[in-house]
DNA sequence: CCGCATCCTCATGGATACTG
DNA sequence: CAGTATCCATGAGGATGCGG
């Protein structure tokens, strides 16, 4: 009696695109493997440590079901196999930054020993950051647990590259927590830079943090 | 040796807005309440009806959870207990329309027996919408399974009703299929109406859905 | 009826070991 | 490195019970 693969996770049976949608990608660890995705390709074991904490064997269904969705492909490489998003599971990026941005203020209660990546931040922060332009162009890198982290602020809005071979004059060396606390509004610049080692120009961090949010009504 | 109460569910333990927000509403089922309770505040029978298969202590698990956790509240009425999302629970709202906006291409493989909530399409229409304007103002209702969903198209953007006091003049009988064909472009007006009996004028829906979408790139 | 709580079964998730 | 195999813990699904 060979054992069923498993072959599917339990479908809602609901005609709904949000119910459709959770079949696909509902299931538990999908979303973070696309948001980690989302970054660029991904070897197995590098989605592995930085998932921290899945199961392997999840890991490998999960990449399974969501390649015979269609959200990712495998890309053999020179180096190996590397997962990919096609360009349908690309169209994640705006659900995944609403939820994101949605969760957001749940960061304010502070690392408490969470892992982390970089790149998380990096995803994140475009969303955070959406509606804020600068005029003249502001660029400002964030050094944060070994990473680089370089946010651009213009008129055409938000951007953030992840270690790129560029580095900005004004760099700001500091924690997650503080990267978000500048995001999300929960902390001024002048409040940033009390504790942390800022290289460079520190106004034009203040020029992009100016103050804070408002509270949220 | 007292159980336990299954107080949360397991976190991710990632200092991320998104694994932050999945922790809270990543559980089965928690979104799709959600989503049901986008359109007012519901009773226990309700949602238990609506959501068709979940069992009933998993939604009296999940309506815990989501209250404890801040994104809904009871409100005890006149009538019992009614469950409604709090302020911070519908800013859900965007990532929800952004998701089912992406699993909307899910739905053209048609209805296949699923269950169905004309308070989905309510839900989903102005999302799937969303960009299109008209003038002067356009009103068309679709009738399906019972219900009456109402389209307000103006330079507002678009809104829909469910089952509003005010029926518009043109009205098009149709089943879910049909009303996403048309909301998401693989059908056009003259191509829903060659096989559904309108009420009032032909031209205000073609206006409305004037051509199909061009494909995907 | 409505709003759950309990009980039981089985599918799914998680940890670890092992292999081409 | 990229997974598979195995075993155990937990959560989902379904039926039923029960007080208000």
């Amino acid at each position: 009696m060979d054992k069923v693969k498993h072959v599917s996770s339990r479908s809602y049976g609901q005609f709904c695109g949000v119910a459709r949608a959770l079949d696909v990608v509902g299931d538990r660890w999908n979303l973070l493997i696309v948001r980690d995705l989302l970054c660029g390709p991904m070897r197995y074991n590098e989605l592995k440590t930085s998932l921290a904490g899945i199961a392997t064997n999840l890991l490998a269904d999960r990449l399974r079901s969501l390649e015979t969705n269609g959200i990712v492909e495998r890309q053999l490489g020179d180096a190996g196999v590397l997962y990919a998003l096609t360009s349908w599971g690309a169209g994640l990026r705006e659900p995944m930054e609403a939820l994101g941005t949605w969760g957001a203020p749940l960061l304010e209660r502070g690392r408490e020993g969470d892992a982390f990546q970089p790149r998380w931040l990096a995803n994140a922060l475009p969303a955070l950051l959406r509606g804020r332009t600068a005029t003249p162009p502001l660029e400002i890198g964030f050094e944060i647990e070994g990473a680089l982290i370089v946010v651009h602020l213009d008129k055409s809005g938000p951007r953030a590259d992840l270690n790129p071979t560029h580095r900005p004059t004004t760099i700001l060396t500091a924690d997650p927590d503080t990267v978000v606390g500048l995001a999300t509004g929960t902390l001024t610049a002048d409040q940033a830079l009390a504790t942390n080692p800022l290289q460079g120009d520190p106004n034009t961090l203040r020029k992009a943090f100016p103050h804070k949010h408002p509270p949220p009504q």
